[in-house]
DNA sequence: TACATGATGCCCT
DNA sequence: GGGCATCATGTAG
């Protein structure tokens, strides 16, 4: 029943605004086991998230908001529930979503999923090849990896508003509900390395390594 | 204008 | 487990 209803995206509606405008603890606990949908010409992506990571605001050196509003980071300090993402290590798009109130910086970032529908598309996506052997984990389980497979890149998603139900790209409730989430710290990050600001869903094999 | 660096992933050992 | 590609961005000069 889950999966049929996850065939029709016009069935499927985007997490509201008010779902976003809270402080990114309390949204990366509640994006645990919700679904990153985009629609494409192609067919429809669907994935379960897994892993994420809350960047707070001024009180954050890791977070990219920390020093203040830039050309490159001005949509975290604008309306909750819009896509804020940037290139990283001359490869990499990561995607990230506002939180908090107009006027004040937060988000979360998305580092891992669990891959539901349009598996060959996303293969495709991460020229990887999906043979009876293949790990659907090359798919999207990382930061970098999860924006490659759904096609995300700075031109086309940055500042785009994930509560619109005309948007390609939304996040939405299946209802399912995590058996347990865990918080550890943060990974890759230099600054307040060890403050617990990692969720993810205990024992969920596309948890990224770190 | 220059330069140091990064919320990563991949390949090699 | 370690090295490295590769470039947009921010900050200093």
């Amino acid at each position: 029943m889950r999966i049929a209803k996850n065939r029709n995206s016009r069935s499927m509606v985007p997490l509201p605004r008010d779902f976003y405008t809270r402080d990114p603890r309390a949204v990366s606990r509640d994006l645990l086991g919700k679904i990153l949908v985009r629609r494409q010409r192609r067919g429809l992506l669907t994935a379960r998230i897994v892993e994420v990571e809350a960047y707070l605001g001024q009180d954050d050196p890791a977070a990219h908001s920390h020093r203040g509003r830039t050309p490159r980071n001005f949509v975290l300090f604008g309306p909750p529930g819009l896509s804020y993402v940037y290139f990283i290590y001359g490869n990499h798009y990561l995607f990230n979503v506002s939180c908090l109130p107009d006027g004040e910086a937060g988000g979360v970032l998305f580092r891992a999923l669990e891959p539901i529908s349009g598996i060959a598309q996303m293969a495709d996506a991460r020229d990887v090849v999906m043979d009876g052997t293949g790990d659907l984990r090359k798919l999207t389980s990382g930061p970098g990896r999860l924006a490659e497979a759904f096609g995300i890149t700075r031109e086309r998603d940055n500042e785009k508003d994930l509560t619109s139900p005309k948007s390609d790209l939304f996040i939405t409730d299946d209802g399912f509900r995590p058996r347990r989430i865990e918080i550890t710290p943060r990974i890759g990050i230099t600054k307040a390395a060890e403050r617990p600001l990692r969720y993810i869903i205990a024992g969920n094999r596309f948890v990224s390594r770190g």
